[in-house]
Order: structure tokens, then sequence, then C-alpha cells
DNA sequence: GACTATTGTAGACGCTGGAAACATTAGCAC
DNA sequence: GTGCTAATGTTTCCAGCGTCTACAATAGTC
């Protein structure tokens, strides 16, 4: 019997060919993401991908979606672990966001840039984090009520909280702190810090932190 | 005589190029930008502008200081125009570092995505914001012996400030709040509202905002 | 076991980035 | 001016890319 590598119909290879591809993103950058070079990694020809996906821009948004579904479990996950309070559980889904963004950079820059794709895929891109807000703002709503949450519009605040985060772990995955870790800072420093000042500023004052 | 544009030099071809790949990257998107392309907006043979720029990525980052500098001068302007307020300086800053990114987005894109370039290339980016960032450093320790910021950390400040500042420009230059705007919110309001929230923060509570 | 849809391959096309060899011109010494 | 040289632009060529079309192998179904 052949090895399941060696058998004319895959198997799986719409799940191979996306994990290829984040192996090429992860090793070779986003300019080093070919359909031929993921093809040759899952041991298919070049024209094999085309089984599953229409062209570039479809195995792209793949990845984009595969890397979505993670960050929402992990951000689930967390957030169920954090206990009753729900502030806790509110920074407990901000840090898994922020850990996902640091801990799988490739996955994350696909899933923000977008500079990989054409115009045309650029549509069906834009709808891809459309979810993650609105179950932000449904959160601050929440907390607001509980009275935990400091008072103010709600979609502002998710906008606001989800800018910082999405600013600092862009920034800190293109390596633009390079000039500033080492000297008086670490990563992991800097890391929690800002993630302090972030959700510092979301409890209402008489909850400060101690 | 000849017009200056069928004569064999050029005359300032590196100019030509630059300006000819903005709007490649404006029209086309960041995946149509190619040398070649380029080359044949500026009247030129596909191998021309090798003669200026040793690869693709020295095109790109040519482009990429030439966005820093333009955006350096517009904010340097604006907080100049900001009268003699330090607190309304370091805002005026902030506003044109916004205005600028919303403006200009295909600039904006490109100084920051790094995902055009090959990961050779990636080393000389990641060098091209570590002026803006010192600079900001600096503002805020000033407005902070003036007594009129926060006190804190400036750096970890700055870097917040930064973060939400670039998240923000980042989500909405990339289309992903076309959801959100049109029922309660115009991008207008968005924009402003979002940075007055974080500039309010930045004042010390005794002067704050009216 | 034959029929058909699914999934893979082979080869071609025009595009790309880039190297090499060549052509034209500008600037300068005289 | 004439001639030399460096700078700048062109031509030709190559391999790799995305994608199309025609073909081959297999899996599932009756």
């Amino acid at each position: 019997m052949k090895s399941a590598k060696e058998k004319y119909h895959h198997g799986d290879l719409r799940a191979a060919l996306l994990e290829a591809a984040l192996g090429v993103l992860n090793e070779l950058g986003p300019r080093g993401l070919s359909i031929r070079e993921v093809a040759r990694r899952a041991g298919v020809s070049h024209t094999a991908p085309y089984r599953h996906f229409a062209d570039k821009d479809e195995l792209i948004l793949a990845v984009v979606e595969q890397g979505f579904e993670l960050m929402q479990q992990t951000m689930v996950a967390e957030q169920a672990a954090a206990g009753p309070d729900p502030l806790a559980q509110f920074a407990a889904s901000g840090f898994a966001y922020v850990n996902f963004a640091l801990s799988h950079p490739a996955y994350y820059r696909v899933m923000f840039s977008g500079d990989l794709l054409s115009s045309k895929g650029h549509i069906a891109f834009q709808h891809t984090s459309s979810r993650a807000i609105r179950e932000m703002v449904t959160d601050i709503k929440l907390g607001q009520e509980q009275g935990v949450l400091r008072a103010g519009d709600p979609v502002l605040q998710a906008l606001t909280i989800w800018s910082t985060i999405h600013g600092f772990v862009s920034i800190v995955n293109d390596n633009r702190l390079s000039h500033l870790v080492g000297e008086d800072f670490s990563l992991d420093d800097i890391r929690v810090q800002v993630l302090v000042m972030i959700f510092d500023g979301l409890g209402v004052p008489e909850r400060a932190h101690k």
C-alpha cells in the first residue's frame, strides 16, 4: 500500500495548502507567497490548488478566515476562564487578542494587511473583521449596564480600544520598537504596561486598579 | 527642439518614477505595483529604473522615505501654527498625523505595511519611523516639565498614543468601518470624537477640556 | 463493472524582476 | 570646437509567476 503522500488523490489538499501557505508566510514573508511555492510544499502540481481556490485571492482569504476563526476561539476560551467579573472577562479577551497577534505574527499580518490581495479581493476582505467589533460593542454595553465600565458611547469606546490594541501589535510585529527595546525596556515590560494603560482607562474610577 | 519628454535623457527620472509609483499605488493598489508599470508611466524602458534603484525594494523604500518626509513637514507646520500652548501644539501635531494618513492613504499604507518588501528590504524599513517616535517622546517630556501633560513614563505614553492613532487610521484606511458609517455616524464624526478621546486623556486633570 | 463527477497533471500564455550587453548623451579636458 | 569618460537609457534574454485549456487518474454510484 502506498503512503498517503504518494496517492494521486491527496485526501485533504485544501487544508494542506492552507498550512503550507502559512508556512511560506512565516519563512519567506508575504512577498514569497506564491501559489506555485505553496503547491510545491504540498507536493502537488502547480495547478492543483485551482481545484480548491478560484485564484490567489481566494487562497489568501481562506487563510484570513482561518486566522479569525482561531483568534476568536482563543478569545472566547480566555474570556470564559477569567471568572465572573465582567471587567476581568473583558480584559482577558483583550489580552488574548494581543497574545494571539504577537505569537502568530504571520496570521495577524495577513488578516489585517490586505496588501497581498488584488483590488477585487479587497471587497470580501473588508467584512472579515466586522463580527469582532460588533461583539466588542456588545460586551462594552453589558459592562456599562452592570456599572463596571465607564459611561460613554460604546461604539466609540470599542473603536478607540481596538485602535490602540491593533496599532500596538502592528507596531510591535513590524519591529518598529527595536531601537527602544534593550536599553530601558524589554518587550514584555512594554506589552504589560501598555495593556495596563489601556484597560486602566476602562473601569469606572471608583473601581480603579489596586 | 524636442519636448522634454522625448529626450533620450529624461532629466529627473528618479522623481518621475517615484511619482509614477505613487500613482500606481493609488490606482491599481499594492499588488499592481510593478517596476515595469512604473517605467511605462514614466515613458521609459522597463530597465531604466535600475539606473536609479538597485531593485524593487529600493524603489519602494524611496517612496516610503518621501512619505515620511512629507508627513514630517506638515506636522511641523501645523505644530508651529498652533500658537504658544504646548498641549495645543502637541494635539495639532497629532491631528496633522491623522489628516496626512487619511488624505494620503497610499502613502501611509506603503509607509507602514512593509508587505511589499522582500525580507531583505524589511531591515532598512524598520528604521524609517524611529525618528518620529523619538521626537514625540521629546515633546511629551517637555510638556510634562511645563506641567501641561499628565505625569508618567514618556516612552510608554508616546507608544500608547502612537498605537491608538496608528491603529485608528489603519482601520479607517482599510475600510473596516464601512458597516458602522452611515447609520449613526459619519466618518468625520468618528474621527473627531476618537481624537478628542485620545487627547483628552493627555492633559493634567486640572486643565481638563471645557 | 460501467458511468460520471471530482481531483490531479501537463503544457502554454503573457506578465513579472532582474542580469548582461549595447547605445546615447552630458560633462569636461584640451 | 574634438575626443574621452561616466552617466543614463535600451535591447535582449532568463527564470518564476498567475492562470487558462486540455488531458489523466481516481472515487462514488447505479
